[in-house]
Parts: C-alpha cells; structure tokens; sequence
RNA sequence: GGGCGAUUAGCUCAGUUGGUUAGAGCGCUACGUUGACAUCGUAGAGGUCACAAGUUCGAAUCUUGUAUCGCCCA
C-alpha cells in the first residue's frame, strides 16, 4: 500500500487533506484519466465531455466547482461502467472581460493600454491569463477532476486560432458572414460594440422632457418660439433623451390621431440647429405615450432606426464613440452627451421650446461589464447572419437530437433562437483572435484569408492592412466541442470523441455558449456536438444571494475544501438540489457532508479491523450465491437492500438524476449497513466460525460495493477506504477510479427477507421506545416476551439479534408462539403480528400503560377504517393494478390483526 | 408587455413517468463516553405540501385560475 495512504490509516478521523492531493498525483500519472479502448467498448460509443472553457478573468468559484462536479461524476461514472471516456479540459480568453481586467490593474498604476501599445499590452494580458490559469487548473485538480490534460486547450491556442480562421472563411464564403453599417450597442467606457446578451436592462429614475417643435412657415427659419407660445403653431413631443434631438429627421405620430390629422405631411422646424423636418404618420407610435407625438433620430436608437428604414429618413450621427456630440451638433459640438442634454434643455427653455419636465422611470440599457450607460450608434461592424444557422439549431432539439435537462430549459431556447436577430462579431478590442480580413488601400477590396495573404486577393497589391478588430468571444467558444479535438483536421480525436456526450453547464449561459455551439456545431461539422445539455442551476451564498464579486461572498473552492475536505464540498453540490434550480450553499450541508465521508471511513476501519486473514483464506474470491441456504436473516436483508440500491442508481444515473442517487447511496450505507447491519454483524461474529466467515464475506461485498457505487460522488475517501478493505484481495483492479461499477444481481432481492427484517426493526424499535419513555438505564438489560403465533420460528432464530439491539437479557428473552394468559403488570406493543411484553418490575402505571395502548389503538383503527374504505370502493378494485390493491389488502389485514391485539390487551388492563 | 421557475417541518432543500402514515440535513427536546465512528448513538416533537376549482378509484405530483417571490427576454 502507499505510503501516504497508510499513514491515514492511523488516524480514526478521516484526514482528507493527508491523501488528497497526492492521490491525484497518484490517479493523474497513472494515466486513468486518458480514455481506455477495451475489447468491449470498441464498439461502442464513448462516453465525451469537453469542459465549457472557464475564463482566464479569474479563478473558478462554487459554480464552477458545481460544473466540475457534476461533470466529473457522469465522467467516472462512465469510466466504471467500462465506457472508452475522455473529458477536455481548457480556459477561455475571455476577450472583453479579462482586457478590461487587466486595463484596470493597469489604470491602478496610471498606465492606459494606448500608452503601451497593443504588443506591449498583450504581453501584459498574456501574462496575467498564465497566471489565472495555473490556479484554475489547480482548482479543477483540487475539485478531483479526472479530465485528461494532456488533451488541455485554451482559445487562443495555434490550432484553435487556426479553426477560428476557417470558420471564419467558410461562413464568409457561403455569405453568413458581411459586414454593415447598423446600429449597434456601444459602450462608451470599453470602446466597443457589445452583443444584445451583454446589455443589461434596468430601471431608473429620469424625466420626460416635453419640447415644442415650431411649425414650418415659408421663408420663416427662426425656430425659437419666445414669450407666446399660443401665437405659434407648434407640435410637442416627449422625449427621454433631450439630446438626440441633434439628429431628428422626422417627428411622427399615428396616422388616427386626430390631434394631428392635419400636421402629417407639413414640416417643423428643429429646435436649436433650424433643420427643417418633416411630420410623418407611422402606426407604431404610441398615442398614450407623452404627447402621442415622438421626435425620431434614426441613428441614435432602434425603434428610430426601424422608423428610418421605413420612412427612407437621413440618418444622421450626431456623436463620437468617445459619446462627444461631433460637427453635426453645430454649437454643441466637443460636449459630453449627458453635458450637452443639459446645455441643451437649458437653451430650449431660454427660447420658449421646453413645455415642461416630467419625472418618469425608464428602462436603460447598461453594459455588463463596465456598468456604463450604452449608447445605440451607427457602426461598420461584422455580422453573423442568424436566421440560416436558427433553424437546424432549433430543429435539433425539436426533433429530439439533443435533449436538454431539465426539460423546461427547450421552451427558453426555442424563444430565444425563435427571436435571434444578427449577430455584431467585431469588438474593438486587442485581445483575442484577428479578424481574419484585409483591406486594399488600392482597389478597396477586401481579401479574407486563413493564413495571412501578403497580399490583395482581388488586384494583387501588397498594400494591404488587416483589419483592427477582434472576434467577440463567444465566436470561438462556438467552435469549442470540435476545436479542442482538432476540427478541421480529420485527426484521430475528432473521428472517435466527436460528437461529443454532454454539454454540462450552468442555465445562464445557454444563449452564450450552448446555442452558438450548437448552431456552429451543425453547421461546420453537419453533426450536433452533443446529444444531451445539462444545466445545473446557479449556486448562491448561505444567505441565498446571488454571488458576485462586489459582494465578496466567491469563495474559493478550495478554501472551502481545505475545510471540510473536498468529498464533502462536491456531494453537497451534487446533493442538495435538482437540475436547474438555484441552491444556497448550507455550511451545515457540509459539515454533514464531511460527516458522512467519516462515517464511511469508520466502517471501513471497522470491517477492515474484523477481516482477519480475510483475502489470503479467499484465493479464489467471494461466492456468496453457493451460500445462500445459510445467510442469515440480516445478511439476506442487506444484500437485497444492496441489489436494489444498485439498481436505483443505475436507473437514476442513466436518467441524469445524479443527486437522487447519492442521496440513495447515503441513505442505505448509513441507515441500513451502518445503524442495523453492521450492529447485527456484530453479534454474528460472536457465532461458529461458518457464521463468522460468511458475515465476513457479507460485511465485504456490501461495503466493497458501496464505495464503488459511492465512488464518483466522492471520489477520495472511496477509493482511500476501498485500498485498504480490497489490499491483498485476489484479482482485484490496482485503483477503485478504475474498477467496475456494480451491477444489481435482482437474484438476490429478497421481498420476504425485507419484510422479516422491518418486523425485527420495529420490534427493536418498541423496546426501545418504551424504554427511553420508560426512563429504563441505557445500560439495563430487560426481561421480554414476544408472542407470534405466525413467525415464531423466524423470531426464535433472531433472538440474539433482538437481545442485542434491544438490551434484552438473551436469557430473559422468550419467544412463543402463544401465552396461557397475559402477563400482568407489562407494558405492551404490537409489532406487525407480533406481541410484546416488557414486565419492567413495579414500573407499570396502569393508567398510563391503558393511555398508550388505547392511543395506538385508535391510530391502528383509523388506518383500518381508511383501507376498508378504499376496499369496498369498487371503482378502486377494478381500476387500481392488482399489485396496488394486492398491496392494500395486505395492509388492511396486517392492521385489523394488530388492532384485534390492542383490544385484547387493553380489555385485558380491565 | 411576453415567457419560465419557485411556494413542502423553525431554516436550507429533496420528493425518481399519480399509489401505504410526505422525506433529508441543520436546529429543537430527552437520554447516552456499550472497543468502527461524539465528525457519534438511541428515542422523540415538528408539515392542511401557497390558495381555489377541476381531472382521477386515488393528487405534493396532472389541468385551469389566483396570490406572492425570483429569473430570463423585449
């Protein structure tokens, strides 16, 4: 055995942090996490996750540790049941997010990126993404991870580059790629468009300024309207945003308003530049809104622009992308758009333009990473054309290719892809991928190459210049599935592993990365990239709030780990909630957690500790079948219990139910092996050396199993108890990450055995349960009588068992069949068929003892009634399965035979 | 404005294609250092499954509506 791992065996605690770590070097150099070809499963599809890329930004937090859970479970899980399985790991470049990062660090020390120049600059960002990803791929070790490094990827490597490239080409090629002049989102702080997912809606508090437009009259162009304004005709419109009043083309109302029936068609002047522009009917204005009339600025805002188009309006752009008003402006030109507003509102109301101001809350896009209010603009940009690429991508899951879990999540993406519009490519910024296109200084064409072209495509010339911009990020995640596996080279990878299993993630990026990936995925490669979509839902504080990190409540998983161990922190995550629902993480949760990997650590030390000479006595193994006539009631109990735990799992598994099945696997080891099992064992290995050696096969195979079962929950603790209960076993596998998983043997689900044994629980129950109320010393050995007319023979066999649990005096524990009369001065329970006297000297109060029975008694009546009732409904016996009314006949005699006991016994309290 | 989710014990959450008396962890009460484990054990208290109607032999589970909270999209 290892020498770290022996060193854990001292201590009586589990000690996660004394073998973790060097277990994963251990697993990791051992080459178990490269997938295996086997002659088994060559021929059949393997089993591939590719880890969707975290971000070089920062470090991975709890979700990401959600992410890396799940996955890794569905992962060895595969492994075990002898899948060919490999899971890609990799980071992001995260272009906008981690450059504006590091200009902050920078801005910090006084420095701006323009004052490094963009080389200087990347070699900053490259250096601080190094760093980010070092510690990430030690958090995603930490985490147990078991993804195959050596196939690691990040986005910005030569081959992914290369694949960003081609792709590139091909949709240009085929014309899904062009590029226009639109309007766009554009953030003033970071100097870029940003795509619609990364403006982010909210409320705030503003005004409504209402402005009066001069009507038109010949030769008058004097927009001001002074002292009077009744003396002028005029028209009011009601604005959010006084200053784009700069590049109105039009004023429009609804063709049925009747206020302005007779305006539409006549012309106004515009307040503060004198530009004269028309009135124009459009029915999608707003009657209610304002004044029903609305100022339109094409190139400043969407509805605007769509008016525009409509309309064949000029469309003039009034600003900078440093959001200054330019020459359009005229005298307001240089200023800051929120200093022109004012300037603005101030010169309108000195010249009788400004009705009044009302306070009113709008909704204004903000960017979502820096914050800053954005400001729609007239931009040349590159364009993805959506709606080809949509409609395969909305077909796929429709038709059932890809199926995402939970299943409501379709509805969402259906809407989304249902309503995509093109999608802004280019972002003006230094890090990331090159847009792969050049321009001609000679001819004006545009030459767009995967490698760099030297010269112009359409006239030859060297005066060539490749364009400024980057992609936006998620062009290259798009890729990702088949990317990292070598996508457009044929390569060996891209043949076995492509298509790939599973996309797991968190719902919030099923727009950012699961559609593209999909549409891309079925575009370039003619395959979905996956068949199925999990997402998992967002992980919050203790205090149920969303983390971030202004807030500062991201822990680092590992700290988290270094506290209770990394078992704990991944079954918290895998069990405390379902697919898709948000989840606080409870410190309690993992104390619990970190409790039951000890828990599981001291029954190994207890079943290793009665083993003995256990494998060298087993050359051949374990056969507990050719042994079955001899099991005892308890070793039959909890080897059914076992098969039909195995059994759940591999159905929950299979369904991508993975916390129901750990969940499932905590319950039996600690409620079934550990509280009854392992006590009943206890008084079997006081038995003949037959009865010793077979507990000890049973002890064996049931916990041997359950660690495999338990083992990609919690990977470390499993495997660390697994090679001390399996050292010196004959044929075993070197490493439980690598052994098989179970497989239920419904053989020996036992149905009668599972019965017997509910009826010595409750039993033991009873007794316990009078003699705690009792208040009878815990360590007092009782007298008993147990009257079943029907198990006598069972009961007799199980008496030391009964003795045992109960602290029952075995020689003052008697079992018959039937009672000449009923002892006096007993306190009594009706355990199934079942009577129990317990004759505690002098202690029974007649009353009291009268209390209870009767209490039990009209509890046991009321189920009576309630079952006959269903009985006798004839609608239930005909149209309930046999099984279900099979099952309530049982109940109902089980029931009426205890109530007829309890009357008995009550009566007889006379 | 459109869509989605949630509402279950004091708290945080499960509940696997409708089927006994609805579960867990923590917390609470009483007791306990019996040689695996006090990171533990034994026993117990605690819920009208948000509300209303419907479907069904049978509803926490399916349908419709209402309320409250949250999220996404516009």
């Amino acid at each position: 055995m290892r020498a770290w791992l022996q060193q854990a065996d001292l201590s009586k605690a589990y000690e996660a942090q004394q073998i973790e770590r060097e277990m994963y070097r251990w697993w990791e150099n051992s080459g178990y996490f490269k997938p295996r070809q086997t002659e088994a499963n060559r021929s059949r599809p393997p089993f591939v996750i590719s880890l969707p890329p975290p971000n070089v930004t920062g470090v991975l937090h709890t979700g990401h540790a959600m992410m890396a859970t799940l996955e890794d479970i569905m992962i060895r899980w595969h492994r075990m049941i002898g899948d060919e399985t490999l899971w890609v790991p990799g980071t992001d470049h995260a272009g906008i997010a981690t450059q504006a990062v590091v200009e902050k660090h920078l801005a910090s020390q006084g420095i701006s990126r323009h004052d490094l120049g963009r080389e200087r600059f990347l070699e900053e960002v490259w250096a601080w993404a190094n760093s980010k990803h070092d510690r990430i791929a030690d958090q995603m070790r930490g985490m147990g991870s078991s993804c195959d490094w050596t196939r690691e990827r990040f986005t910005l490597d030569e081959g992914l580059t290369r694949s960003v490239r081609i792709a590139f080409k091909r949709l240009y090629d085929d014309g899904l790629i062009y590029r226009a002049e639109r309007l766009v989102n554009w953030c003033p702080k970071d100097q870029t468009v940003i795509s619609d997912l990364e403006v982010e809606h909210e409320e705030r508090q503003s005004n409504l300024w209402h402005i009066r437009y001069k009507l038109a009259t010949d030769g008058d162009d004097d927009w001001r309207i002074g002292a009077d304004p009744a003396a002028v005709r005029s028209i009011t419109v009601a604005t959010t945003r006084p200053e784009t009043l700069l590049g109105d083309t039009a004023v429009a109302v609804h063709p049925e308003d009747e206020r302005y029936a007779d305006l539409i068609g006549k012309q106004v002047l515009l307040p503060a530049l004198g530009r004269r522009i028309p009135i124009i009917a459009d029915d999608t204005v707003d009657r209610a809104f304002g004044t029903g009339a609305v100022k339109i600025t094409p190139a400043h805002d969407p509805n605007d622009y769509e008016m525009g188009k409509r309309h064949n309006l000029p469309f003039i752009n009034i600003m900078h992308k440093d959001v200054t008003i330019n020459a359009e402006g005229g005298a307001y030109a240089g200023m800051e758009r929120y200093a022109a507003r004012k300037q603005l509102v101030a010169d309108l109301e000195a010249s009788g333009n400004l009705e009044k101001i009302e306070p009113h809350t709008l909704n204004v896009g903000t960017c979502s990473r820096c914050d800053s209010v954005i400001e729609p603009l007239l931009s040349l940009q590159w364009w993805v054309k959506m709606e080809p690429l949509a409609q395969p991508a909305l077909a796929s899951v429709r038709e059932g290719r890809i199926k995402i879990v939970p299943e409501f999540y379709e509805r969402v993406y259906f809407h989304w892809l249902e309503n995509i519009r093109d999608w802004a490519i280019s972002r003006q910024l230094w890090w990331g991928h090159r847009i792969p296109v050049w321009y001609c200084a000679d001819c004006q064409g545009i030459t767009v190459e995967v490698d760099d072209p030297g010269k112009c495509g359409q006239c030859g010339s060297d005066n060539i210049r490749q364009d400024e911009d980057v992609l936006d990020t998620w062009f290259s995640s798009s890729l990702w599935p088949f990317s990292t596996l070598g996508w457009p080279e044929q390569t060996d990878d891209l043949q076995r592993y492509y298509p790939t299993s599973v996309l797991e993630t968190g719902y919030d990026i099923l727009f950012f990365w699961v559609a593209r990936m999909i549409f891309m995925g079925l575009y370039l490669t003619e395959q979905e990239p996956f068949h199925t979509v999990y997402l998992h839902g967002l992980v919050r504080d203790e205090f149920n709030r969303k983390i971030s990190k202004s807030l500062g409540n991201a822990p680092d998983p590992l700290k988290i780990i270094e506290q209770y161990g990394t078992d704990a922190l991944r079954f918290t995550l895998a069990t405390s909630s379902a697919p898709g629902q948000d989840f606080s993480l409870q410190p309690t949760r993992l104390e619990s957690a970190r409790n039951f990997a000890n828990k599981l650590w001291n029954m190994t030390r207890f079943v290793v500790s009665k083993l003995g000479n256990f494998h060298a006595d087993r050359p051949q193994g374990i056969d507990l079948t050719a042994a079955q006539s001899e099991l005892t009631l308890a070793d039959r109990w909890i080897l059914s219990r076992y098969h039909r735990l195995a059994a759940d799992v591999e159905r929950l598994m299979a369904a991508y139910n993975l916390g129901e099945a750990g969940r499932q696997i905590e319950t039996f080891l600690w409620d079934d092996f550990a509280d009854w099992f392992i006590e009943a064992a206890k008084v079997q290995l006081e038995g003949d050396e037959r009865q010793q050696s077979l507990t000890r096969d049973v002890l064996y195979t049931v916990l041997e199993g359950s660690l495999r079962l338990l083992h990609p929950f919690m990977p470390y603790v499993t495997e660390a108890a697994w090679q001390h209960l399996t050292s010196g076993a004959a044929d075993r596998e070197e490493a439980l990450i690598i052994a098989a998983y179970p497989q239920a043997a419904s053989a020996l689900i036992d149905e009668g055995a599972e019965r017997d044994w509910e009826q010595i629980q409750e039993i033991v129950r009873g007794i316990r349960n009078i003699r705690n109320e009792s208040g009878v010393e815990p360590g007092r050995w009782i007298e008993a009588i147990i009257v079943d007319g029907q198990r006598t023979s069972g009961l007799e066999s199980q008496r030391p068992i009964i003795s045992r649990l109960a602290r029952v005096a075995l020689d003052k524990l008697q079992v018959t069949s039937s009672l000449a009369e009923q002892p006096k001065n007993a306190t009594t329970l009706v355990a199934g068929s079942a009577e129990v006297y317990l004759p505690l000297a002098g202690m029974v109060d007649l009353a009291e003892e009268r209390a209870r029975l009767t209490k039990d008694l009209e509890r046991v009546e009321a189920d009576v009634e309630r079952r006959a009732a269903k009985l006798t409904n004839e609608n239930f016996v005909s149209r309930a399965p046999a099984a279900v009314v099979q099952k309530e006949r049982d109940a109902l005699a089980e029931a009426q035979a205890t109530a007829a006991k309890l009357r008995e016994r009550v009566a007889g309290l006379g």
